[in-house]
Parts: C-alpha cells; structure tokens; sequence
DNA sequence: ATAATAGTGTCTTTTAGACACTATAGA
DNA sequence: TCTATAGTGTCTAAAAGACACTATTAT
C-alpha cells in the first residue's frame, strides 16, 4: 500500500493576496531576502511548522510577512513538481488571501520589501521570443489606466503560475459568492462592490443590472441604515454582507477562455 | 521569511475514485493491511516519492492499488491536521478519479482487498448520539434502490472528509463541464449521460429538458453516427464527448446547503 | 398490437441584457 | 442652475421548468 515515505520532501504555504487599491486589482509582493531567487519579487509564504495545520501556517506567514491579520483565506491548489524549488522537493499549498484597502503592507516585521502590485504587471517567466509577456491582468478585456507604465515583474519559482491560478480562482468565485465583499470594508456601498467587480473582471458592468440581481438575492445583503454623502451627487445607502455566501443562479461573466474541466 | 523547514513532514496522495456501477453512484475503498488502521476501509493513497510530481503520485498509486490505467484525475484539496495520522505530521493531497465502469477492482497488485462501495454507505466516524449516521450519500434527495441494505461502513484517518469533499466537489463540476462523459465508456447515449447526472446528484432530471441543454451546448457532445439497440424501444444515437469541456450557463441542480463561500 | 425507450415541440416562468428615466446631493 | 452620482422601471431576448406528443424498436 504505501510506500516508504520520502524524509526529504518538505512543505511549505504560499499566499496570493489580493486587494483593490488606487482603483487597481493588485497582489502582494515581497522581496527575497535569501537564495535562491535572492532580490526577486515573490509571493509571502514559508514552510509548515511543528503542530500546524496548513491554515495555521497560512494565517501565521501572512502575519509574520505582512502584518495582516483576521483576513479571509481560502485554498486554492497544491503544487509539487520535482524542480519546482532548488532548494529540493517542496510541495506548497496557496491559499487566496483577499484583504480590503489596507494601511501599508511594510507595517510587517519579515519582510523588509513588500509591495502592492496591479496584477496586471505580474509576468510569466517564459520570455519566449517575439510578443510582449503574457500577463494574468490582461486577459479579461481592455486594460484601463496608466497603461504599461510599470515594468513587468519576473516571480521567483514557479509564483507566477500560483498567482495566475489563484487569481483566476478569484475570478470564478466572484461569480457564485459573496468574495467579493472580502475586498471591501465592512460597510460598503453596491457602487463599491460593482467596482470590485469591474477591477477584477476587467470590464464594467451594467449598474442597473448589477443591482438588482445583488438585492434580488436573499441575504446577499443587508442594509446598515446609513448613508454616505460628502461627494456630489445623491448619498449611497450603506450595505454589509449579509449571511447568503453564494449566488445562484450565478453573476455571470464574459466567458474567454476554453479551459480543461479541471 | 521562510522558517526552518520541519523534515519531520511527510507529504500523500490520497484516491476518490468513482464509477457508476449496478445502478449505483460507488467509491473504491481499500483494505488496510498494516497498522495504523489495520484491516479498516481506507481510500487508495500513499506516499510521494524521490522526483515525482503530485500527479504522477496518483497515477502510480491508482495503478499500483487498482491496476487503473489512463483515469482523468482532478487535484481537489489538501489537508495537513497534525493529527490526522498517528504517524506523525502527513499531509495530504486529494484526487479525484472518474472511471467508466470496470472490470473488476481485484486487478491490482498490492492492495488484496478493494471493494467498490455506494458512495451513501459511507459513514462518518462522528457516530453521535441518536440519529443515524450522517451519510456522505443521503445529502441530495431520497436514496433510490436497496436502500440501508449493507453496513455502514466508517474510513480510517479522516477519509470520510476527505470524501465527502471530493464528492461534492464531482457534484459540482457536473454543472459546469463535461466531468460526466469521464463516467462513461467512450461512447454513450444522452440516457446514459443523465443517467450519471441522477445516480450522482440523487435525483432524476427531466429527459427532454437534459436533452435540450447538452445539445444545445456547442460542441458538448459529437454524435458517432452510431445507434445503440438491443433492448426493446427506438435505437439511441451513440455520442462521444465533443471539445467543449464547459457547459455555459451551468445546469443548475437543486440547491440544498448554504455553505461557506469557501 | 403492446410495451418500452428515444426524441421533438410548445407553453409558461424566470432571468439576463439593454436602456430611459427619476431622485438627491454638492458646487 | 448644472453636474455628478444613486436608484427605479420597462422592454426584449434567452434560458429553465413543466409537460404532450411522435418515432422506432423488441416481443
């Protein structure tokens, strides 16, 4: 049955957490302060400790890393291949860290570099010849601001691939659930929750649309009785998630890709 | 940034395998030949070895303990509980396999006994106080044939969470892309593909509705030019699984939990 | 014939998509 | 007032649910 377990194989958590910032869908990056990838931008992880389920450890990482705490986590996928580290065998776990607009991310004490990110300068290793890199904030329509201002990032190991899979795990559950709150503070507006939408889709949506099928669905939400003002034009009422967690039939997106069933 | 690694970690595969036999949605199961656990129902599984990949893992281990060859496998979750093995801190991968129905799960080398087992025998080791076991089976709807005729049967470590998830997680897929067609032979009538979808999701569906849906479906399915007789009645059109591998919008089944978004 | 299974068509209800309009604030 | 944002209503098209009917075989 099982066969001789293999002493050398570690294990490790890597986290993709995402937020909505200056009116961008962005990742948390740290630098590496060690070999390998040394001075590379990374995803924040680190091994299983003794006694740690692999919530624990994603909890603690993101913690020790970026100073983050109380944020949602969700797993994603585990990734195993031989090489995919040079340190040896390390099969690591990723888990979807989705956080609302937060102070800063060097409040941590680990990591001396993070930075928040738009998604779409994240590159793929694979500088193959001619076209610019493929990059994960491209693929869902028109890009919206600035543009290409910033340099495309190269991830260590295979992060890109982690944070590729991650985001568009992401992008799959805004489609079914209420994730989508996760990006916001706890009393929002459904303009604010539309733009999580928009940012992370990368297109707009149909407010009128979009408003009534969030307040069609049963405890989806739930009005806080407030108001926000200060901006012209007519207060927003105020919302906060309700206890419904899935949408069904789901908020549909524009479908893109012809993918495997996995 | 990454603490010292804990060598003390051990890293499994673990094998949802399922079919559609005798009328009946079923799970392989194993028997355990060594301790701990001895002599209990476990699912295949086993550790990774030197250069393999997680799926590579589960390849060999489904051949190795079923003598299965060239089964779709998808990566479903992790678990890493401290204590969910008492030899020490394992964690584990799960697979989920989809097979055709089989000649006969005794094919294999190295696990003596394997037994193909109704999903809806499965029992929680949580054996609580008054009601009768909670059954990973009985979730969606009234159970259809022999009912409660065998035993309860309770898995060793955590399978039966392990399990449960990976069912759900088939049941899942089932309304979004063509995971049925892997529970097929390689060629099959519409009936049989719904046939899938009610053993599965434990409830009949309406033929003429069903019909409309995967047809309509571009791509979804690919008739052979075949017909399939024998039995009294008009001949079926014999169908293969066409390229496209999601059904967009999904074939909604009978909503039942208000889960967590995750 | 009769029974059994395969396949098509139609009606109704629900939901999505597109879009015009009213409401309430700041400047 | 003008402009910007929030929110409602309406029409149309697509899809789901329910169900009656025709088609083709074995016996």
């Amino acid at each position: 049955m099982r066969s001789g377990p293999l002493a050398s194989t570690r294990v490790a958590v890597d986290l993709v957490v995402l937020t909505v910032r200056d009116d961008a869908f962005q990742i948390l990056l740290v630098e590496r302060a060690n070999d390998p990838f040394k001075g590379r931008w990374a995803l924040p992880g680190g091994f299983l400790q003794e006694g740690e389920d692999l919530l624990e450890t994603a909890d603690r990482e993101l913690r020790e890393e970026t100073g983050l705490t109380g944020v949602d986590l969700w797993q994603v996928k585990a990734y195993g291949h031989p090489d995919r580290d040079p340190r040896g065998h390390i099969v690591t776990i990723s888990f979807l860290a989705v956080a609302p607009r937060l102070p800063s991310p060097n409040a941590g004490t680990d990591a001396a570099n993070a930075i928040w990110q738009p998604v779409m300068n994240l590159s793929s290793g694979q500088s193959k010849a001619s076209p610019p890199s493929e990059t994960v904030g491209l693929s869902p329509g028109p890009k919206s601001h600035d543009a290409v201002s910033s340099v495309m990032l190269e991830l260590a190991f295979d992060h890109y691939t982690i944070a590729a899979d991650a985001i568009e795990y992401a992008r799959g559950k805004l489609e079914q659930t209420n994730i989508a709150t996760a990006f916001c503070p706890p009393e929002f507006t459904i303009g604010d929750l539309r733009h999580v939408y928009e940012l992370v889709w990368g297109y707009t949506l149909d407010e009128r649309n979009f408003s009534r099928k969030v307040l069609k669905t049963e405890n989806f939400l739930e009005e806080t009785g407030g108001y926000r003002g200060g901006q012209p034009g007519r207060p927003a009422k105020l919302y906060r998630k309700g206890c419904a967690t899935k949408l069904r039939p789901a908020m549909l997106r524009i479908a893109e890709e012809q993918g495997h069933a996995a």
